[in-house]
DNA sequence: ACAAAAGTGTTGTTTCTACACCCATGC
DNA sequence: GCATGGGTGTAGAAACAACACTTTTGT
């Protein structure tokens, strides 16, 4: 046989939700749609599904083409698939959602395309339904980062407890008591503090802390406890896959 | 702009796996191939999206179609999309999983394509890649299950707590304490008991109690903790999605 | 009367939250 | 010397796990 009959072939895009933190805000990173229609306006690193790629690939192929990042933490998200939500023709959108160490970005950026970060809290007008895609991958960050040490994916080599505080507070946006975050954190072994300072934030400086790989993976299945639970947002509903993947480029 | 030009369009095909629990076993809803390739070997419950539908939408009528069931408890769970998953050609295959009243079934059962239930500790051999898409889903159900009450779907809607533990006990393979048990479910409120009891079991008989609608809606949410925390499997990864969706028909 | 399954309470341990002061430094 | 942000400890409350006996009733 050499193929189905009577069946509808379509497209199937993938689109690459890509998420950065600055320190102090979490960002997007956009890009202007090179081709018709909405020739030029903003949307997420997408692309088409290519006949000898899975969809993981797809997406590390565009995110790599994009951004020239790989090595990238990436998880396949949601299908979204109304028959009109591309004008055009009928395309199944695949959304993957990836988290990113911004400043490493800098390094690496192939500004070919020129995407660009925005602020999570004042995002353009994104074409078709990219902004469904956007607030999806927004619930389901929160969801598993109240449970799951993911969040360290988008902080640098060496970072501070005051910075992965205001990670947290600022994914949730509540203030979170700092005496309680540093124990429930260090309580799990996942970081180390190094001798170093950061003096750039204060005068006394603050403690760099770096990742313990073994323990990081070891604990990622547990579900941890760092948002206090009453804090953990009503509508992160359930739901989730598993396929935290480090997809290797 | 009429379509894309120079892509490739590929098919899609939904996969539902159905999941039941006879009061003993988690059991697997399995139909034999209606056409080539590999035509009467066992498969989960598949069809080809369609050019007017999503892929909800797709689910629910494959769903429906197959076993004379709506209504069902149903989830997007994962796009499998190696290259050569289906030997013909090209097909994205999406994955839902259904959990469903195996005694409800019975009633509505719309046996044209003989459906057929397989204990799940003993399934035939699969098609393509659908074992992998059961093993996904046995490691979301584990997952899930462990911190959100989703197995009451698996429930008839008069149930005892016996019943209720044996369905964790199976799904996890561990002996729980059944008096930290129902002393965990019964603090949550998304049960109550009723006058009327089970006396098939045993001679003094078990309480029947159902669901609080409201209540297991509010707690569905909130993250639980019906297994005791060392015993939620390291297997079991992170992620997912939000889409805990109870699909209308 | 006894076997078989259902139901129920207590205790010690751990984990959680709430809360306030001292420290180090650059200016 | 003081303002700024960083670091640390304790106590009361809540949740958890471990554990064993009594109840019901069909035979």
């Amino acid at each position: 046989m050499i193929e189905y009959s009577n069946q509808t072939r379509m497209l199937v895009s993938v689109d690459c939700v890509v998420i950065g933190f600055d320190g102090e805000d979490y960002k997007l990173l956009l890009i202007q749609r090179g081709f018709e229609p909405e020739k030029d306006k903003w949307s997420l690193m997408g692309g088409f599904l290519q006949p000898s790629e899975s969809l993981d690939e797809a997406a590390q192929r565009i995110l790599f083409e994009l951004t020239g990042l790989r090595n990238v933490y990436m998880e396949q998200l949601h299908a979204f698939s109304h028959p009109n939500r591309d004008p055009v023709e009928r395309v199944i959108g695949m959304t993957y959602f990836a988290l990113i160490d911004i400043k490493q970005y800098a390094k690496q950026l192939c500004d070919h395309f020129q995407p660009n970060w925005f602020k999570m809290k004042s995002l353009p007008a994104l074409i078709f339904d990219h902004q469904n895609m956007v607030d999806l991958t927004l619930k389901q960050l929160r969801y598993k980062a109240a449970l799951h040490p993911i969040l360290f994916e988008l902080l640098p080599k060496k970072f501070t407890l005051p910075q992965l505080q205001i990670l947290y507070e600022g994914l949730y946006d509540i203030p979170i008591d700092k005496r309680n975050f540093s124990r429930k954190v260090l309580s799990t072994g996942i970081i180390s503090r190094k001798q170093e300072k950061d003096k750039s934030k204060s005068k006394k400086g603050a403690y760099f802390y770096t990742l313990n790989q073994e323990s990081y993976h070891a604990q990622f299945q547990r579900v941890l406890n760092f948002i206090p639970k009453n804090e953990i947002p009503p509508s992160v509903e359930s739901d989730q896959k598993d396929r935290a993947v480090l997809l290797e480029g």
